[in-house]
DNA sequence: CGCGTAACTGTCGGTAGTGACAGTTTAAAT
DNA sequence: ATTTAAACTGTCACTACCGACAGTTACGCG
Protein backbone atom coordinates (compact mmCIF):
# COMPACT_ATOMS: atom_id res chain seq x y z
CA UNK A 1 0.00 0.00 0.00
CA UNK A 2 1.12 3.39 -1.25
CA UNK A 3 2.29 6.02 1.60
CA UNK A 4 -0.26 8.08 0.17
CA UNK A 5 -3.16 5.69 0.14
CA UNK A 6 -2.61 5.06 3.98
CA UNK A 7 -3.19 8.83 4.78
CA UNK A 8 -6.44 8.84 2.81
CA UNK A 9 -7.33 5.13 4.83
CA UNK A 10 -6.47 7.22 7.95
CA UNK A 11 -8.74 10.47 7.32
CA UNK A 12 -11.22 8.16 6.58
CA UNK A 13 -11.19 6.45 9.76
CA UNK A 14 -10.95 9.77 11.37
CA UNK A 15 -14.25 11.24 9.00
CA UNK A 16 -16.61 8.36 10.59
CA UNK A 17 -15.67 9.15 13.66
CA UNK A 18 -13.98 5.76 14.51
CA UNK A 19 -11.84 7.17 16.74
CA UNK A 20 -12.64 8.94 19.92
CA UNK A 21 -9.44 7.30 22.20
CA UNK A 22 -6.68 9.51 22.44
CA UNK A 23 -4.33 6.77 22.57
CA UNK A 24 -5.93 5.22 19.31
CA UNK A 25 -5.68 8.27 17.43
CA UNK A 26 -1.86 8.57 18.56
CA UNK A 27 -0.80 5.03 17.23
CA UNK A 28 -2.61 5.63 13.84
CA UNK A 29 -0.84 9.12 13.49
CA UNK A 30 2.39 7.44 14.30
CA UNK A 31 1.58 4.26 12.46
CA UNK A 32 0.63 6.28 9.31
CA UNK A 33 3.57 9.51 9.84
CA UNK A 34 6.79 9.31 10.87
CA UNK A 35 5.83 11.22 13.90
CA UNK A 36 7.64 10.97 17.42
CA UNK A 37 5.45 12.75 19.59
CA UNK A 38 1.99 14.00 20.44
CA UNK A 39 -0.19 16.18 22.01
CA UNK A 40 -3.59 17.11 22.36
CA UNK A 41 -4.26 20.17 24.70
CA UNK A 42 -8.27 21.04 25.29
CA UNK A 43 -8.00 23.90 27.32
CA UNK A 44 -10.64 26.99 28.66
CA UNK A 45 -9.09 30.57 28.74
CA UNK A 46 -9.22 32.26 31.92
CA UNK A 47 -7.85 35.85 33.12
CA UNK A 48 -4.90 34.71 34.94
CA UNK A 49 -4.40 30.84 33.45
CA UNK A 50 -5.27 28.30 31.85
CA UNK A 51 -7.95 26.04 32.89
CA UNK A 52 -7.37 22.31 31.52
CA UNK A 53 -10.28 20.22 30.04
CA UNK A 54 -8.40 17.62 28.49
CA UNK A 55 -4.93 16.85 27.95
CA UNK A 56 -3.60 13.51 26.34
CA UNK A 57 -0.12 12.84 24.99
CA UNK A 58 3.49 10.22 24.68
CA UNK A 59 5.61 12.14 25.87
CA UNK A 60 5.52 10.27 29.04
CA UNK A 61 5.37 11.49 32.61
CA UNK A 62 8.88 12.15 33.24
CA UNK A 63 8.62 14.64 30.64
CA UNK A 64 5.26 15.89 32.26
CA UNK A 65 6.75 16.23 35.51
CA UNK A 66 9.41 18.14 34.26
CA UNK A 67 7.66 20.04 32.27
CA UNK A 68 5.37 21.04 35.34
CA UNK A 69 8.02 21.09 38.00
CA UNK A 70 10.24 23.72 36.37
CA UNK A 71 6.94 25.94 35.43
CA UNK A 72 7.79 25.30 31.65
CA UNK A 73 3.80 25.97 30.99
CA UNK A 74 4.28 29.76 31.65
CA UNK A 75 7.28 30.67 29.24
CA UNK A 76 6.06 28.02 26.36
CA UNK A 77 5.43 30.24 23.75
CA UNK A 78 3.83 27.46 21.59
CA UNK A 79 1.17 27.35 23.75
CA UNK A 80 0.47 31.12 24.09
CA UNK A 81 0.45 30.82 19.96
CA UNK A 82 -1.60 27.82 19.18
CA UNK A 83 -4.61 28.69 22.02
CA UNK A 84 -4.70 32.44 20.74
CA UNK A 85 -4.41 32.08 16.67
CA UNK A 86 -5.55 30.45 14.20
CA UNK A 87 -2.01 29.47 12.14
CA UNK A 88 -0.09 26.60 12.58
CA UNK A 89 3.00 27.08 14.97
CA UNK A 90 6.36 26.05 13.99
CA UNK A 91 8.66 24.76 16.82
CA UNK A 92 11.79 26.74 15.84
CA UNK A 93 10.05 29.65 14.38
CA UNK A 94 8.48 30.34 18.26
CA UNK A 95 11.87 29.56 19.61
CA UNK A 96 13.47 32.37 17.81
CA UNK A 97 10.89 35.09 18.49
CA UNK A 98 11.01 34.32 22.13
CA UNK A 99 14.40 33.97 23.74
CA UNK A 100 12.91 33.38 27.01
CA UNK A 101 11.89 30.27 25.99
CA UNK A 102 15.11 29.08 26.06
CA UNK A 103 14.71 26.75 29.28
CA UNK A 104 11.98 24.46 27.44
CA UNK A 105 13.86 23.66 24.34
CA UNK A 106 17.16 23.47 26.57
CA UNK A 107 14.72 20.58 29.21
CA UNK A 108 13.72 18.97 25.83
CA UNK A 109 16.92 18.40 24.80
CA UNK A 110 18.34 16.90 28.13
CA UNK A 111 15.60 14.54 27.94
CA UNK A 112 16.20 13.53 24.49
CA UNK A 113 12.98 15.12 23.25
CA UNK A 114 13.08 16.69 19.74
CA UNK A 115 12.88 19.98 19.27
CA UNK A 116 11.52 19.93 16.30
CA UNK A 117 7.80 20.15 15.60
CA UNK A 118 4.45 22.38 14.53
CA UNK A 119 1.66 22.95 16.64
CA UNK A 120 -1.99 23.06 15.32
CA UNK A 121 -4.37 25.62 16.61
CA UNK A 122 -7.67 24.14 17.46
CA UNK A 123 -10.40 26.59 17.87
CA UNK A 124 -13.57 25.43 19.35
CA UNK A 125 -16.90 27.04 19.17
CA UNK A 126 -17.81 27.23 22.81
CA UNK A 127 -14.83 29.57 23.78
CA UNK A 128 -12.20 26.52 24.51
CA UNK A 129 -9.46 26.39 22.61
CA UNK A 130 -7.74 23.62 22.00
CA UNK A 131 -4.52 22.45 20.33
CA UNK A 132 -2.51 19.15 18.52
CA UNK A 133 1.11 19.37 18.53
CA UNK A 134 3.28 17.39 16.87
CA UNK A 135 6.82 16.31 17.60
CA UNK A 136 9.40 15.01 15.06
CA UNK A 137 12.76 13.13 15.21
CA UNK A 138 14.07 14.56 11.94
CA UNK A 139 16.82 17.14 10.83
CA UNK A 140 15.49 20.36 10.00
CA UNK A 141 15.82 20.12 6.40
CA UNK A 142 13.90 17.03 6.19
CA UNK A 143 11.34 18.35 8.60
CA UNK A 144 10.85 21.37 6.36
CA UNK A 145 10.07 19.07 3.35
CA UNK A 146 8.24 16.60 5.48
CA UNK A 147 6.43 19.11 7.04
CA UNK A 148 5.15 21.10 3.49
CA UNK A 149 3.98 17.41 2.31
CA UNK A 150 1.97 16.30 5.14
CA UNK A 151 0.94 19.63 6.66
CA UNK A 152 -3.19 19.16 5.18
CA UNK A 153 -2.92 15.84 6.73
CA UNK A 154 -2.18 16.99 9.96
CA UNK A 155 -4.15 20.14 9.95
CA UNK A 156 -7.38 17.73 8.36
CA UNK A 157 -6.09 14.34 10.84
CA UNK A 158 -6.04 17.62 13.88
CA UNK A 159 -9.37 18.89 12.78
CA UNK A 160 -11.42 15.79 12.49
CA UNK A 161 -10.24 13.87 16.25
CA UNK A 162 -10.92 17.39 17.87
CA UNK A 163 -14.26 17.17 16.32
CA UNK A 164 -14.51 13.54 17.70
CA UNK A 165 -13.23 14.81 21.05
CA UNK A 166 -15.64 17.31 21.10
CA UNK A 167 -18.99 15.39 19.89
CA UNK A 168 -17.48 12.24 22.51
CA UNK A 169 -17.50 14.79 25.07
CA UNK A 170 -20.88 16.35 24.53
CA UNK A 171 -22.15 13.26 24.96
CA UNK A 172 -20.23 11.73 27.70
CA UNK A 173 -21.16 14.77 29.17
CA UNK A 174 -17.98 16.76 29.70
CA UNK A 175 -16.54 19.11 32.50
CA UNK A 176 -17.95 22.46 31.87
CA UNK A 177 -21.26 21.99 29.23
CA UNK A 178 -23.14 20.00 32.39
CA UNK A 179 -22.23 22.93 35.09
CA UNK A 180 -22.52 25.68 32.46
CA UNK A 181 -26.08 24.94 31.37
CA UNK A 182 -27.87 28.15 32.26
CA UNK A 183 -31.68 28.15 32.69
CA UNK A 184 -33.42 30.87 30.15
CA UNK A 185 -33.79 33.70 32.98
CA UNK A 186 -29.86 33.05 34.21
CA UNK A 187 -29.34 33.60 30.65
CA UNK A 188 -31.77 36.61 30.33
CA UNK A 189 -30.24 38.73 33.32
CA UNK A 190 -26.90 38.08 32.52
CA UNK A 191 -27.51 39.50 29.14
CA UNK A 192 -29.14 42.90 31.00
CA UNK A 193 -26.40 42.58 33.18
CA UNK A 194 -23.77 42.87 30.21
CA UNK A 195 -25.79 45.66 28.56
CA UNK A 196 -24.91 47.50 31.92
CA UNK A 197 -28.62 47.23 33.89
CA UNK A 198 -28.73 47.45 37.65
CA UNK A 199 -30.67 45.04 39.44
CA UNK A 200 -33.55 47.19 39.59
CA UNK A 201 -33.97 47.81 36.01
CA UNK A 202 -33.35 44.02 35.08
CA UNK A 203 -36.44 43.70 37.72
CA UNK A 204 -38.50 46.40 35.60
CA UNK A 205 -37.49 45.14 32.26
CA UNK A 206 -38.35 41.49 32.84
CA UNK A 207 -41.62 42.33 34.64
CA UNK A 208 -40.22 40.61 38.25
CA UNK A 209 -39.02 41.62 41.25
CA UNK A 210 -35.17 43.02 42.09
CA UNK A 211 -35.18 40.00 44.54
CA UNK A 212 -36.25 37.51 41.53
CA UNK A 213 -33.29 39.02 39.47
CA UNK A 214 -31.09 38.60 42.04
CA UNK A 215 -32.13 34.53 42.69
CA UNK A 216 -31.38 34.08 38.93
CA UNK A 217 -27.76 35.94 38.84
CA UNK A 218 -26.79 34.22 42.24
CA UNK A 219 -27.99 30.86 40.82
CA UNK A 220 -25.98 31.68 37.46
CA UNK A 221 -23.00 33.01 39.62
CA UNK A 222 -22.98 29.39 41.24
CA UNK A 223 -23.37 27.29 38.19
CA UNK A 224 -20.45 29.26 36.77
CA UNK A 225 -18.52 29.17 39.74
CA UNK A 226 -17.50 32.62 39.93
CA UNK A 227 -17.58 35.14 42.93
CA UNK A 228 -18.88 38.18 40.85
CA UNK A 229 -21.60 39.27 38.53
CA UNK A 230 -18.60 40.90 36.54
CA UNK A 231 -16.56 37.64 36.70
CA UNK A 232 -20.25 35.68 35.23
CA UNK A 233 -20.48 38.12 32.78
CA UNK A 234 -16.97 37.64 31.45
CA UNK A 235 -16.79 33.74 31.63
CA UNK A 236 -20.68 34.00 30.02
CA UNK A 237 -19.05 36.39 26.69
CA UNK A 238 -16.17 34.45 26.75
CA UNK A 239 -17.99 30.84 26.26
CA UNK A 240 -20.93 32.53 24.31
CA UNK A 241 -23.46 31.52 27.24
CA UNK A 242 -24.90 34.97 26.19
CA UNK A 243 -25.49 37.01 22.67
CA UNK A 244 -23.07 38.67 21.23
CA UNK A 245 -24.01 42.48 20.68
CA UNK B 1 3.60 20.71 -12.98
CA UNK B 2 1.81 18.16 -11.66
CA UNK B 3 -1.11 18.80 -9.99
CA UNK B 4 -0.20 17.84 -6.49
CA UNK B 5 2.93 20.43 -6.89
CA UNK B 6 0.30 22.91 -7.67
CA UNK B 7 -1.64 22.20 -4.79
CA UNK B 8 1.71 22.22 -2.34
CA UNK B 9 2.58 25.78 -3.96
CA UNK B 10 -0.88 26.90 -3.42
CA UNK B 11 -1.10 26.20 0.25
CA UNK B 12 2.51 27.33 0.56
CA UNK B 13 1.43 30.77 -0.42
CA UNK B 14 -1.49 30.68 1.38
CA UNK B 15 0.68 30.10 4.34
CA UNK B 16 3.30 32.66 4.16
CA UNK B 17 0.19 35.00 4.14
CA UNK B 18 -0.04 36.36 0.63
CA UNK B 19 -3.30 36.30 0.10
CA UNK B 20 -6.33 38.66 2.23
CA UNK B 21 -7.65 39.42 -0.81
CA UNK B 22 -11.15 37.10 -1.62
CA UNK B 23 -11.40 37.62 -5.10
CA UNK B 24 -7.72 36.61 -5.10
CA UNK B 25 -8.13 33.38 -2.46
CA UNK B 26 -11.23 32.21 -4.94
CA UNK B 27 -9.34 32.92 -8.03
CA UNK B 28 -6.41 30.70 -6.85
CA UNK B 29 -8.56 28.01 -5.63
CA UNK B 30 -10.56 27.57 -8.85
CA UNK B 31 -7.23 27.65 -10.94
CA UNK B 32 -5.62 24.80 -8.08
CA UNK B 33 -8.79 22.78 -7.79
CA UNK B 34 -12.04 21.93 -9.64
CA UNK B 35 -14.29 23.93 -7.81
CA UNK B 36 -17.53 25.78 -9.15
CA UNK B 37 -18.01 28.31 -6.41
CA UNK B 38 -17.02 29.41 -3.10
CA UNK B 39 -18.91 31.00 -0.56
CA UNK B 40 -16.59 32.66 2.84
CA UNK B 41 -18.61 33.56 5.58
CA UNK B 42 -17.81 35.01 8.87
CA UNK B 43 -20.30 35.80 11.60
CA UNK B 44 -21.41 36.73 15.30
CA UNK B 45 -23.92 34.42 16.70
CA UNK B 46 -26.85 36.78 18.13
CA UNK B 47 -29.92 35.06 19.57
CA UNK B 48 -31.46 32.87 17.14
CA UNK B 49 -29.90 35.41 14.46
CA UNK B 50 -26.49 36.01 12.47
CA UNK B 51 -24.44 39.02 12.68
CA UNK B 52 -22.20 38.74 9.50
CA UNK B 53 -19.16 40.24 9.46
CA UNK B 54 -17.84 39.31 6.30
CA UNK B 55 -19.01 37.68 3.25
CA UNK B 56 -17.84 36.70 0.34
CA UNK B 57 -18.64 34.54 -2.56
CA UNK B 58 -18.63 33.52 -6.00
CA UNK B 59 -22.02 32.61 -6.84
CA UNK B 60 -23.13 35.93 -8.30
CA UNK B 61 -25.58 39.05 -7.46
CA UNK B 62 -28.33 36.65 -9.02
CA UNK B 63 -28.22 34.30 -6.85
CA UNK B 64 -27.62 36.25 -3.66
CA UNK B 65 -30.61 37.86 -4.24
CA UNK B 66 -33.01 34.84 -4.82
CA UNK B 67 -31.54 33.38 -1.95
CA UNK B 68 -31.96 36.87 0.31
CA UNK B 69 -35.67 37.41 -1.34
CA UNK B 70 -36.72 34.09 -0.26
CA UNK B 71 -34.93 33.86 3.14
CA UNK B 72 -33.76 30.60 2.52
CA UNK B 73 -30.76 31.57 5.24
CA UNK B 74 -33.28 30.76 7.70
CA UNK B 75 -33.72 26.88 6.48
CA UNK B 76 -30.17 26.61 5.42
CA UNK B 77 -28.75 23.47 6.98
CA UNK B 78 -25.15 24.39 5.69
CA UNK B 79 -25.31 27.57 7.61
CA UNK B 80 -26.91 25.43 11.10
CA UNK B 81 -24.72 22.02 10.67
CA UNK B 82 -21.47 24.54 9.87
CA UNK B 83 -21.21 27.36 11.90
CA UNK B 84 -22.08 25.44 14.51
CA UNK B 85 -20.13 22.39 14.51
CA UNK B 86 -16.32 21.45 13.37
CA UNK B 87 -16.75 19.01 11.28
CA UNK B 88 -16.99 19.44 7.45
CA UNK B 89 -20.40 19.60 6.33
CA UNK B 90 -21.44 17.68 3.02
CA UNK B 91 -23.93 19.73 1.22
CA UNK B 92 -26.39 16.14 -0.30
CA UNK B 93 -26.08 14.76 3.52
CA UNK B 94 -27.48 17.78 4.76
CA UNK B 95 -30.27 17.99 2.18
CA UNK B 96 -31.60 14.38 3.27
CA UNK B 97 -31.40 15.22 6.88
CA UNK B 98 -33.21 18.00 6.56
CA UNK B 99 -36.41 17.45 4.41
CA UNK B 100 -37.39 20.97 5.28
CA UNK B 101 -34.51 22.93 3.30
CA UNK B 102 -35.63 21.55 -0.54
CA UNK B 103 -36.70 24.99 -1.32
CA UNK B 104 -32.97 25.80 -0.91
CA UNK B 105 -31.50 22.77 -3.44
CA UNK B 106 -34.65 23.67 -5.66
CA UNK B 107 -33.45 27.48 -6.46
CA UNK B 108 -29.91 26.27 -7.31
CA UNK B 109 -31.03 23.87 -9.31
CA UNK B 110 -33.56 26.68 -10.74
CA UNK B 111 -30.43 29.07 -11.39
CA UNK B 112 -28.38 26.70 -12.75
CA UNK B 113 -26.12 25.99 -9.62
CA UNK B 114 -24.69 22.67 -8.51
CA UNK B 115 -26.26 20.88 -5.54
CA UNK B 116 -23.07 19.01 -4.68
CA UNK B 117 -20.09 20.74 -2.21
CA UNK B 118 -18.77 20.55 1.19
CA UNK B 119 -18.69 23.59 4.16
CA UNK B 120 -15.88 23.51 6.18
CA UNK B 121 -16.72 25.16 9.36
CA UNK B 122 -13.77 27.16 10.46
CA UNK B 123 -14.32 28.21 14.29
CA UNK B 124 -12.81 31.54 15.30
CA UNK B 125 -11.96 32.98 18.24
CA UNK B 126 -13.63 35.34 20.68
CA UNK B 127 -17.61 33.55 20.14
CA UNK B 128 -17.38 34.51 16.29
CA UNK B 129 -17.68 31.55 13.75
CA UNK B 130 -16.83 31.06 10.18
CA UNK B 131 -17.19 28.71 6.89
CA UNK B 132 -15.82 28.35 3.93
CA UNK B 133 -18.06 26.55 1.53
CA UNK B 134 -17.29 24.90 -1.96
CA UNK B 135 -19.66 24.13 -4.51
CA UNK B 136 -18.24 21.75 -7.60
CA UNK B 137 -20.11 20.98 -10.69
CA UNK B 138 -19.14 16.89 -10.91
CA UNK B 139 -21.75 13.68 -10.63
CA UNK B 140 -22.06 12.68 -7.48
CA UNK B 141 -19.85 9.45 -7.73
CA UNK B 142 -17.04 11.52 -9.28
CA UNK B 143 -16.79 14.12 -6.60
CA UNK B 144 -17.06 11.54 -3.59
CA UNK B 145 -13.42 10.85 -4.82
CA UNK B 146 -12.41 13.90 -5.58
CA UNK B 147 -13.41 15.28 -2.01
CA UNK B 148 -11.70 12.32 -0.55
CA UNK B 149 -8.69 13.07 -2.39
CA UNK B 150 -8.78 16.82 -1.56
CA UNK B 151 -10.50 17.42 1.71
CA UNK B 152 -6.98 17.88 3.08
CA UNK B 153 -6.21 20.27 0.61
CA UNK B 154 -9.28 22.38 0.89
CA UNK B 155 -9.45 22.45 5.25
CA UNK B 156 -5.85 23.57 5.56
CA UNK B 157 -6.38 26.06 2.59
CA UNK B 158 -9.47 27.30 4.15
CA UNK B 159 -7.94 27.31 7.70
CA UNK B 160 -4.92 29.45 6.53
CA UNK B 161 -7.02 32.30 4.73
CA UNK B 162 -9.20 32.18 7.47
CA UNK B 163 -6.48 33.05 9.64
CA UNK B 164 -5.07 35.81 7.19
CA UNK B 165 -8.27 37.13 7.19
CA UNK B 166 -8.36 37.67 10.98
CA UNK B 167 -5.00 38.95 11.15
CA UNK B 168 -5.97 41.29 8.26
CA UNK B 169 -9.02 42.35 9.84
CA UNK B 170 -7.31 42.94 13.41
CA UNK B 171 -5.08 45.14 11.93
CA UNK B 172 -6.91 46.87 9.29
CA UNK B 173 -10.18 46.53 11.96
CA UNK B 174 -11.44 49.39 11.97
CA UNK B 175 -13.88 48.78 14.44
CA UNK B 176 -12.54 47.63 17.67
CA UNK B 177 -8.84 49.26 18.14
CA UNK B 178 -9.72 52.62 17.41
CA UNK B 179 -12.14 54.29 19.61
CA UNK B 180 -11.35 51.99 22.45
CA UNK B 181 -7.97 52.34 22.62
CA UNK B 182 -7.09 51.24 26.61
CA UNK B 183 -4.08 52.03 28.60
CA UNK B 184 -2.03 49.07 29.92
CA UNK B 185 -3.40 50.07 33.28
CA UNK B 186 -6.92 50.25 32.37
CA UNK B 187 -6.26 46.77 30.60
CA UNK B 188 -4.43 45.47 33.51
CA UNK B 189 -7.63 46.48 35.74
CA UNK B 190 -10.42 45.24 33.81
CA UNK B 191 -8.57 41.71 33.05
CA UNK B 192 -8.62 41.31 36.92
CA UNK B 193 -12.13 42.42 37.42
CA UNK B 194 -13.29 40.09 34.94
CA UNK B 195 -11.07 37.54 36.90
CA UNK B 196 -13.72 38.26 40.24
CA UNK B 197 -11.11 40.16 41.46
CA UNK B 198 -12.25 43.53 43.91
CA UNK B 199 -10.75 46.84 44.34
CA UNK B 200 -8.99 45.63 47.04
CA UNK B 201 -7.05 42.59 45.68
CA UNK B 202 -6.19 44.41 42.25
CA UNK B 203 -4.71 47.52 44.35
CA UNK B 204 -2.69 44.54 46.49
CA UNK B 205 -1.90 42.49 42.98
CA UNK B 206 -1.15 45.84 40.75
CA UNK B 207 1.03 47.15 44.28
CA UNK B 208 -1.19 50.46 43.89
CA UNK B 209 -3.73 51.96 45.74
CA UNK B 210 -7.49 51.43 45.55
CA UNK B 211 -8.59 54.41 44.62
CA UNK B 212 -6.35 54.05 41.57
CA UNK B 213 -7.60 51.09 40.52
CA UNK B 214 -11.07 52.86 40.59
CA UNK B 215 -9.27 55.86 38.70
CA UNK B 216 -8.34 53.57 35.83
CA UNK B 217 -11.53 51.41 35.75
CA UNK B 218 -13.45 54.88 35.63
CA UNK B 219 -11.48 55.91 32.51
CA UNK B 220 -11.94 52.44 31.26
CA UNK B 221 -15.62 52.84 31.66
CA UNK B 222 -15.81 56.44 30.12
CA UNK B 223 -13.54 54.98 26.95
CA UNK B 224 -15.90 52.48 26.35
CA UNK B 225 -18.72 54.17 26.80
CA UNK B 226 -20.35 51.94 29.43
CA UNK B 227 -22.06 52.58 33.05
CA UNK B 228 -20.90 50.02 34.91
CA UNK B 229 -17.65 47.35 35.32
CA UNK B 230 -19.79 44.06 34.79
CA UNK B 231 -20.84 46.03 31.33
CA UNK B 232 -16.70 47.86 30.54
CA UNK B 233 -15.60 43.56 30.74
CA UNK B 234 -18.63 42.67 28.40
CA UNK B 235 -17.58 45.02 26.24
CA UNK B 236 -13.65 44.26 26.88
CA UNK B 237 -14.10 40.35 26.53
CA UNK B 238 -15.96 40.68 22.93
CA UNK B 239 -13.65 43.38 21.39
CA UNK B 240 -10.72 41.08 22.70
CA UNK B 241 -9.34 44.46 24.41
CA UNK B 242 -8.13 42.21 27.52
CA UNK B 243 -6.17 38.56 26.91
CA UNK B 244 -8.30 35.60 26.18
CA UNK B 245 -5.51 33.51 27.30
C1' DC C 1 -47.86 10.53 44.69
C1' DG C 2 -43.24 12.09 45.65
C1' DC C 3 -39.14 14.05 43.40
C1' DG C 4 -36.59 17.31 40.88
C1' DT C 5 -36.31 21.62 38.50
C1' DA C 6 -37.43 26.26 37.14
C1' DA C 7 -39.52 30.43 38.38
C1' DC C 8 -40.58 33.34 41.88
C1' DT C 9 -40.53 36.52 46.58
C1' DG C 10 -39.26 38.94 51.27
C1' DT C 11 -35.73 41.00 54.76
C1' DC C 12 -31.27 42.07 57.02
C1' DG C 13 -26.59 43.49 57.26
C1' DG C 14 -22.20 43.92 55.41
C1' DT C 15 -19.08 44.83 51.57
C1' DA C 16 -18.19 46.67 47.00
C1' DG C 17 -18.77 49.84 43.41
C1' DT C 18 -19.59 54.76 41.67
C1' DG C 19 -19.51 59.85 41.06
C1' DA C 20 -17.70 64.19 42.23
C1' DC C 21 -14.66 66.86 44.76
C1' DA C 22 -9.17 68.11 43.89
C1' DG C 23 -4.91 67.14 43.19
C1' DT C 24 1.05 65.28 42.05
C1' DT C 25 4.57 63.06 39.25
C1' DT C 26 6.94 61.13 35.39
C1' DA C 27 8.10 60.42 30.65
C1' DA C 28 7.70 61.18 25.98
C1' DA C 29 6.57 64.11 22.15
C1' DT C 30 6.35 68.82 19.81
C1' DA D 1 10.68 74.35 26.95
C1' DT D 2 6.01 73.62 26.75
C1' DT D 3 2.50 70.35 25.97
C1' DT D 4 0.38 65.92 26.29
C1' DA D 5 -0.59 61.60 28.14
C1' DA D 6 -0.21 58.05 31.54
C1' DA D 7 0.23 56.76 36.15
C1' DC D 8 -0.87 57.77 40.56
C1' DT D 9 -3.49 59.38 45.34
C1' DG D 10 -7.05 61.17 49.02
C1' DT D 11 -11.97 61.84 50.98
C1' DC D 12 -17.13 61.96 51.16
C1' DA D 13 -21.67 60.35 50.24
C1' DC D 14 -24.58 57.41 47.91
C1' DT D 15 -26.07 53.36 45.53
C1' DA D 16 -25.50 48.68 44.10
C1' DC D 17 -24.29 44.31 45.06
C1' DC D 18 -24.10 39.91 47.61
C1' DG D 19 -24.60 36.24 51.12
C1' DA D 20 -27.60 34.02 54.27
C1' DC D 21 -31.81 33.66 56.39
C1' DA D 22 -36.66 31.19 54.78
C1' DG D 23 -39.93 30.46 52.03
C1' DT D 24 -44.27 29.54 47.61
C1' DT D 25 -45.94 28.02 43.09
C1' DA D 26 -46.08 25.42 38.86
C1' DC D 27 -44.74 21.71 35.82
C1' DG D 28 -43.14 17.25 34.16
C1' DC D 29 -41.63 12.48 35.18
C1' DG D 30 -41.27 7.68 37.09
Amino acid sequence: MTEQQAVLDMLEILEGGGCVEPAHFFTLMRRTFRIAHLLYLEAEPYADELKICRLHHTFGAYAAEIYRSRGLHRIDPILKLALGGVRPVEWTMARHRFPECEPLFQAAQEIGISTEGVALPLPSPAGRTALLAINVNMPADEWTAYRRQHLRDFQLAANLFHAAMLEHGAMAGGLSARDMRLTGRETEVLTWAAAGKSYWEIATILGISERTVRFFMTNARRKLNVVSNTQAVAQAVRHALIPTV
